[in-house]
DNA sequence: GACGGTATACTCGGCTTAGAGTATCCGTCA
DNA sequence: TGACGGATACTCTAAGCCGAGTATACCGTC
């Protein structure tokens, strides 16, 4: 697990489309939005030019020639080095190799969701299980989309990962919000009797007396 | 979806624990700790101390009382206000109530897989499937570990959604291995073919013959 | 009583990132 | 013909974020 030069998923996209073709920044963003990669990856031309001149720097890819049409801004065309096949080959390896941990804010929402008394999160959850659906829909469509301008399924399987993400957690969630309606929740007593001021529930994360875990 | 003047989760988890009580902030951090949040949550005292300030800017929070004991740093404590209540509710229910499009870094990798060849990839998933399975059991030891520390299964809630997600993963990517040393993936041939160099097969994202979508 | 290790409580600087802004060219529709 | 929107191709800046660093206090031990 080495630390990356530049690590910004955006330049490993960078990287990978280079080792097609060289071209310049602007170019990169079209290509990749029309493959659909900003479902995957944050394409942003703030980051992708601040990311290129990180490339740079690190010496994995190098400008090869600049000109200017007209009185346009000049386009500078960038070529990837051997250097940068490198770390292109080792850096997708290891994202592929090793699963880092990552926090999503849904699971950040759940740590601190005593706060909200029960009822409130029922419905909360209810409305989510909306939202997932609609989600869904839309990786569905743009699944639909993407095959019909002709990309093979290879290119979209990161849609597929993220369908069955989207399955599982939607799957999960209805079956909490469940468990929520049913009172068939574990410590939904206490939580229910903590939110009414109930003094004999303070500091209700912890069964029995109190205890310091530090 | 308002955009929050303080985006930080941490921010969120500072609201929450002064919620409880008032605090300073590496009181904060010890408390949030202590319930095992920083596996939900990023806490770093760089971060902490920025997303403070930030709340105080806000008004989300104020300073109450600075004292130092000896020679020690001044600690500053901090109590919620009334508009931190309000932002601290809108806020969770905002994250429990609708699911946002994230970028994990496999999704990243998995968009620009074909870039290896498939004889590459197929070794790098079995991998994957290990460094799941590590993690998988670090979850189950971290919640083995709360629950003996007498925390109640309620607080442990996003790490059971964690070990699902996991799970779901684990299925997926077993799968996706399979049928990639079988065969049984589409594509799999042309993909095979053009890290051979088949010029044939040259951009062969597309079907038939090139077509540009933009 | 000197020494090392750990806990307490922050501070600082530099890198990353997002998002808005700028300027030019081109097609088209009235 | 001229005006307007949209595509092209960047640029700039404020803010966010993190990791490493700092400084003191406490506690055991040899």
């Amino acid at each position: 697990m080495v630390k990356r030069k530049v690590s910004n998923p955006l330049a490993l996209a960078v990287l990978a489309v280079l080792s097609e073709s060289s071209m310049h920044p602007y170019e990169m963003a079209q290509k990749l939005k029309g493959r659909g990669k900003e479902q995957s990856i944050r394409i942003n031309y703030g980051s992708l030019y601040t990311v290129v001149d990180a490339l740079v720097r690190a010496s994995f890819i190098e400008p090869v020639e600049t000109f200017r049409e007209g009185r346009r801004p000049e386009r500078t065309v960038y070529a990837l080095t051997p250097a940068g096949e490198v770390e292109l080959r080792e850096w997708l390896s290891e994202i592929l190799r090793t699963s880092t941990k990552e926090y999503p804010e849904f699971e950040a929402g759940l740590s601190l969701m005593p706060v909200l008394p029960p009822e409130t999160v029922a419905p909360l959850l209810r409305q989510r299980i909306e939202s997932l659906d609609i989600r869904l829909a839309e990786v569905r469509a743009f699944m639909d989309q993407m095959r019909s301008n002709g990309l093979r399924r290879l290119f979209l399987i990161e849609a597929e990962y993220e369908e069955m993400m989207l399955r599982a957690e939607l799957a999960w969630v209805k079956c909490l919000a469940e468990e929520l309606e049913e009172g068939t929740l574990e410590d939904l007593e206490i939580w229910y009797r903590w939110h009414q001021g109930d003094e004999s529930s303070r500091s209700f994360a912890i069964r029995g007396k109190e205890r310091h875990v530090s």
